[in-house]
DNA sequence: CCAGTTCGCAAACATCGTTCGCGAACATCG
DNA sequence: CGATGTTCGCGAACGATGTTTGCGAACTGG
């Protein structure tokens, strides 16, 4: 049989391997347990592909610049990774090893806090990470873990299960989303400038225009990151 | 001169048209005022490019795609559109006119509850809406209606401009935020299922085994949308 | 040593956004 | 009415993308 895709996989060493969901990286295992081994390994191209990132962005992170990194030709990646997302998947889930999670203290509100302060600077230092946690959730190894952690925190918490993991995923989202509002602060909003002096001038939408004129001179709004965030998770939770 | 691009918007006709910045669609005229005359509209290209993302998702929204409904060659589409994001900003924008946009009634939270409970119906009907209101906020005529009648609604509300503004934001983010995550209840929560039933047979996570166990007898949270919402609003205002 | 299997990767395919160049179409003016 | 100036429509091409295919090379268990 010529090559024809992970047969080894089928012939049931381990039981729990067989009944497997292949659709998530996280349950194919890395490497083939015979056959010539591997040069290179996921953790290696995820570390390429997230400085990557980290310096032209996201849309930079192509298969063939990815392989070029590594010295590689672009197939190869293939052969750890069945497709481009999967590699945005380890990606994301591999930010979730710089967060340090302390013992709970009694106190979950502040303990979130202190986890979505975390996330908040993990986003920072990865100016990517936010629009992959809005609009592909990955729930790798490291994402695991900090769930754990959450429900750890919120062990005691009389909510449900389901309130407790929506809780998780407004605790993410918000952040991502006040990071990348902060990002967007100083490319959006002067092409948006641009139009909204543009409508000011133009005499309707008086409200607008009233905002444009006392803008300069309003002292601004202070860090609102903690306040918003307690506050939401006091209404998703108790 | 051969084409050159739109030159005689430098002729001064009017003094104001001269000094807009050219990088916002919106400041842009759609049609020349001589030569020959366009055949189709940015309203046209628009709303076949809406019912083309409403049907197959935003990444069918290819300029050919798009193009081969309207019956046209691809390249013809810049003749309207600089690039494939201002088609994109088009789009989301467009999608700002379903909205009704009662006089204020003098309670602000009720009325922005109104206004976000409108934008979630808007995105649940274009699905494609929240990664663009999130990813690539954009402005136009539409949106700026909105932002009018939200400071209208906020008129009396003693917070300053900028507090607004985020407000403003952070209305429409959560929002998109909501509508994300129960579109993916149904696509992204199986494929989490799978890892995490693995997780939890495998022993670490013992907070996740406990959740998984007493995961079908919870009886669904309710709809959290108004709750969060109102009590993120209070958090970011007074 | 050999059979079995996987690995690395050049080449190819389909598709994408975008640009170029030019003939055709229209408004204005002489 | 015809010439002129300008824009429009768009076939063709460019460069880049994700992914597949096919095969020689590399390794290992028997």
């Amino acid at each position: 049989m010529p090559d024809g895709g992970s047969a080894w996989r089928r012939q049931g060493l381990e039981v729990a391997v067989a009944e497997q969901e292949e659709s998530v990286i996280w349950l194919r295992p890395e490497h083939a347990p015979v056959g010539r081994p591997a040069e290179r390994s996921r953790a290696e191209i995820t570390a390429a592909a997230v400085e990557l990132a980290d310096r032209e962005g996201l849309e930079a992170v192509s298969m063939r610049r990815v392989a070029a990194i590594l010295g590689t030709g672009a197939a190869s990646l293939y052969r750890y990774v069945a497709t481009r997302d999967d590699l945005l998947d380890l990606m994301a889930d591999s930010t979730g090893s710089e967060y340090d999670l302390p013992a709970p203290s009694g106190d979950w509100q502040a303990d979130l806090l202190v986890i979505a302060r975390q996330a908040r600077q993990i986003m920072r230092r990865h100016r990517w990470l936010p629009a992959m946690v809005i609009g592909r959730p990955a729930l790798g190894p490291h994402g695991v873990d900090v769930l754990e952690h959450v429900l750890d925190v919120l062990a005691d918490h009389p909510a449900g299960p389901a309130r407790k993991l929506e809780a998780f995923a407004i605790l993410s989202g918000l952040t991502a989303l006040f990071v990348q509002n902060e990002m967007a602060a100083a490319d959006t909003a002067t092409r948006h400038a641009a139009y909204l002096r543009h409508v000011a001038a133009a005499g309707d939408h008086p409200r607008i225009t009233a905002l444009l004129a006392a803008s300069p001179p309003d002292g601004n709004p202070g860090d609102q990151f903690d306040a918003v965030l307690a506050r939401t998770l006091t209404g998703v939770l108790g």
